[in-house]
RNA sequence: GGGGAAGUGGCGGAAUGGCAGACGCAGCCGCCUCAAAAGCGGCCGAGGCAACUCAUGUGGGUUCGAGUCCCACCUUCCCCA
């Protein structure tokens, strides 16, 4: 007898004999060569392909589903930690086709940024070139892993045909005056050598490189993304579907707080110092002013003073000069100097010193600060350390505290005030009301909302961006490009040397005429935050050929919103802050219809580890995806990916989780391969005859496999680890099946079932074993199996019987077993009868199907 | 300090308020084999001879019944200050 011992990946199939019944079973258990992934996964990918199994077009008899996950910047190689976010997608795209939804599942490319320049400094390869080669490996790799994206709607954002519409949509930002140049202390990354928005600037570093940033004022473009503050904010509200915490960031981000902006004059000064606060009800408290040491008016009071004092003024100023926002308010201590100053209290009348200090910025706010040390934890450690009054205006409501008790803390709730004049009694809320009410009565304040978020700063001083339409004319000033000049080309000839900006030195860019006089005029040599492109692309793949505008209504009409998102929770502030923003421009502008948020769902996917520790080269553990589908295959890749946790959690690639998988993909093949032919007659609609209970109990298990599929894919919890532990069950329960029944109607109808169900999984080894059942056509593009109660009831339920909530017995039973019958049922059982002999009954309860509990005393 | 998420065997995890630990990994024992690998079958929270008892971070509570709901606390992670 010949032993075929093929290696994986090598040999060829074992022919099936035909041979029947338990003799067949045997040889099929021990000839059946492994399953031959390599040569089996690459000819379904050409397959799909060729088929355009995953090409969109507007269908108006199903209903749509766009499921999109966060176009990828092209680094060059993908890992396993890449492919946890494509396979959760893909699954979800493939579920959702078997389930009869037309479903949209594009694939793009983030394609401009800094590591394209770096590359041509390091290794004189130009951008372009670099991007571009990185792109077709890439896409390869996506390939390689069996996703099902529409490929014909490609983009990639560095190409003239998609940047050409970031120089558009600027242009009518800056039409409704929502783009505007402007000079602004800013985030300055010293090895990027460009500017940062600030949301990145992480902890006072660079989201990038993490390089501690630098403050500098220049003169920038600006996105005026704090208009729609309020609508970021309440938008929040509606989205139901997006993780709590990442709303919660948002919100936290936008930073709306309500309060009051008031002003004090100055005694020999006639500016006045504007401070803001939430917490006017403790205006009488106040005992000092804190100024950031740019405040303007720093500059009156130094005229004032003696120059000794404006020198050490002078001097603190320049020590803090270099030192990033978080070190000033939060690693260092706090200082500050009195400048000698004194406001007038606007209510109370009384002397108040000014002081410059570190921990106020100039940008925030007014740059200004009210100092009430006895209701302000920062206020009251400052005043500690300089021997500044502390006032206590604010006691809890209902105690009896005098004023002139010691203060040991600062007392920061709201309570009933004392010692604030005509507002002596009154409880926060209200006096926050009436204070405000009362300065806006004598002109010097109002009640008003302020935001933390801050304007989008979206200029860049590199090269490999999109360059911003705009020109500089000696006689017209500021000229936006007409619409018919663009796209302003990126010049390939550019200096990249990581010095300085590269357009800035290219007279053949800068130079220009006029649009409106035909004069002389500069180019504006800045490019646009690599944010911007993302901003919109969702809807560039809408209508990826358009040459007339970034897309047609009509487009965005057939297909927004993205139903389902998918990307890392790192961009829960960044990208999907300023999508968000876009969005809601475009609502306004007309450009797209319904509800004005982009993205109705978001799913983050959880990070992937290696053996235990993040992913990376310098730990020289990192998996990449050629190397493990070349191991272990896609299919067991896709579903470890998918098995491991939750696709929320993190997860952590191993070999041995790795292996359970591809253990997986064998037994299946073993047990379905080897009877395809048998289970070419069957129609999986159609429930099969069973004779046994463990046929029964296979069939049940095939669909609670089908259950689960249906379950996680239209409830958006996409646990698909459930799904596939359920399937690991139907194949235990073939494989055992095959053992005992392999004609059985049961066994060849689970045999059939099997593909169905491993689709938006595994999806080449379901293509090969479908092709095996006589299929044409992809199991793709067929139904999913829909779960039957017929085959999910059970004959018979075990009824736990408790005594006190402890169980005391298991009795078997007909499923439709009423509530007397399982009364009697169980009140009879021996062991039951035992815990109620000689005690009281006082409740009985029944959980139909399921379960009886006696409650004795 | 404020906000968000989470804590279950050796490990990853499962469980509409109703039999805790599905499924997988690791481990142990068998079968097969000259042997090994692969495969197949079984065991696998703790204590106890057993009947049983204990067990989902800790302490309370609601309930006939709590991993699940409520309160307080502890720990970890993440955001904001």
């Amino acid at each position: 007898m010949p032993i075929l011992h093929a290696k994986r990946g090598s040999g060829k199939r074992a022919a099936t004999p035909a041979v029947g019944g338990l003799a067949f079973v045997a040889y099929a258990m021990q000839m059946a060569a492994a399953y031959d992934f390599q040569d089996i996964e690459q000819r379904w990918r050409e397959r799909w392909e060729r088929d355009g199994i995953a090409v969109a077009r507007p269908d108006a008899t199903r209903e749509k589903y766009y499921v999109l996950e966060m176009l990828p910047y092209p680094s060059g190689d993908l890992h396993v930690g890449h492919a946890k976010n494509y396979t959760i997608g893909d699954a979800i795209a493939r579920s959702m086709r078997m389930l009869g939804y037309n479903v949209l599942h594009p694939m793009g490319w983030d394609a401009f940024g800094l590591p394209a320049e770096n590359a041509a400094i390091q290794r004189g390869i130009a951008p372009a070139t670099w991007t571009l080669s990185n792109i077709a490996n890439m896409q390869r790799q996506l390939r390689l892993m069996g996703t099902s994206y529409d490929w014909s709607r490609e983009i990639a954002t560095c190409t003239p045909e998609y940047y050409r519409w970031n120089q558009w949509l600027f242009l009518r930002l800056y039409e409704r005056g929502l783009a505007y140049k402007r000079e602004a202390p800013v985030n300055w990354c010293p090895k990027d050598a460009t500017v940062l928005a600030n949301e990145q600037v992480i902890d006072g570093c660079c989201w990038r490189c993490n390089t501690p940033v630098q403050r500098r004022n220049l003169s920038q473009w600006f996105l005026r993304i704090t208009e729609f503050a309020e609508r970021l904010l309440d938008g929040l509200e509606g989205l139901e579907g997006w993780p709590e915490r990442t709303r919660a960031m948002q919100r936290n981000w936008i930073g709306k707080s309500e309060g009051a902006q008031f002003s004090f004059a100055i005694e020999g000064v006639s500016e006045r110092i504007d401070v803001f606060t939430t917490r006017v009800d403790t205006v009488y408290g106040v005992t000092f002013l804190a100024l950031a040491p740019e405040h303007p008016v720093v500059a009156r009071i130094k005229e004032l003073i003696a120059p000794e004092s404006a020198a050490a003024i002078d001097r603190f100023t320049e020590s803090l000069r270099s030192k990033s926002e978080l070190e000033r308010t939060s690693l260092m201590e706090k200082q500050g100097l009195f400048t000698g100053a004194y406001a007038i209290h606007p209510l109370s009348g009384a002397r108040v010193p000014i002081w410059v200090t570190n921990y106020v910025l100039a940008e925030y706010g007014t740059g200004a600060v009210m100092g009430v040390p006895a209701h302000d934890e920062r206020d009251f450690d400052f005043a500690r350390k300089h021997d500044l009054q502390i006032l206590r205006v604010i006691v809890p409501t209902g105690s009896s505290v005098p004023a002139e008790a010691p203060i040991e803390t600062a007392f920061v709730d709201d309570g009933t005030l004392i010692e604030s004049g005509a507002f002596s009694g009154m409880a926060s809320a209200e006096a926050r009301r009436a204070i405000a009410t009362e300065f806006q009565r004598r002109e010097i304040g109002k009640a008003t909302t302020t935001y933390r978020l801050r304007d989008w700063l979206v200029s860049r001083q590199r090269y490999w961006g999109t360059p911003i339409p705009i020109v500089y004319c000696n006689d017209c000033g500021e000229v936006p490009v007409p619409d018919e000049q663009l796209p302003i080309l990126l010049p390939p000839d550019a200096p990249i040397t990581g010095e300085g900006s590269p357009l800035a030195r290219l007279p053949s860019f800068i130079e220009t005429t006029c649009p409106r006089c035909g004069g002389p005029a500069r180019r504006e040599s800045d490019t646009m935050d690599t944010f911007f492109e993302s901003s919109w692309y969702y809807l560039r793949y809408l209508d990826p050929q358009n040459e007339t505008a970034p897309w047609a209504r009509d487009a965005a009409d057939a297909w927004m919103n993205v139903d389902q998102y998918i990307g890392g929770s790192e961009h829960a502030v960044l990208h999907l802050l300023y999508s968000r923003f876009f969005y809601k421009f475009f609502h306004d502008c007309g450009w797209v219809s319904g509800a004005d948020e982009p993205f109705a769902r978001l799913f983050h996917q959880g990070m992937l580890l290696s053996n235990g520790e993040k992913m990376s080269k310098s730990r020289g553990n990192v998996v990449g995806i050629d190397e493990t589908a070349k191991k272990n295959g896609v299919d067991a890749m896709r579903l470890f990916l998918l098995y491991v946790t939750p696709p929320e959690d993190t997860s952590d690639w191993t070999d041995e989780g790795i292996t359970g998988r591809v253990r997986f993909v064998n037994r299946v093949w073993r047990a379905c391969e080897p009877l395809a032919a048998r289970a070419r007659s069957v129609d999986v609609r159609t429930l099969p005859v069973c004779t046994t209970p463990e046929e029964k109990a296979l069939v049940r298990a095939v669909h609670l496999a089908a259950r689960s599929l249906v379950e996680e894919t239209l409830t958006r919890r996409f646990h698909y680890n459930t799904t596939i532990a359920r399937l690991d069950e139907t194949i235990n329960a073939l494989t055992a099946a095959i053992g005992t029944s392999p004609d059985a109607a049961a066994t060849l109808y689970a045999v059939h079932a099997v593909p169905l169900l491993l689709a938006p999984f595994a999806p080449h080894i379901a293509d090969e074993l479908w092709s095996l059942y006589g299929y044409d056509r992809s199991v793709h593009l067929e139904a999913a199996l829909a779960p039957q109660d017929a085959a999910l009831a059970l004959d018979e339920i075990t009824l736990v019987v408790q005594v006190n909530g402890k169980v005391r017995a298991r009795i078997a039973c007909a499923p439709s077993i009423g509530e007397a019958d399982a009364f009697a049922l169980a009140q009879a059982d021996p062991a039951v009868r035992g815990y109620l002999d000689g005690k009281e009954l006082r409740k009985r309860i029944y959980v139909p199907g399921k379960l009886v509990n006696f409650v004795v005393g």
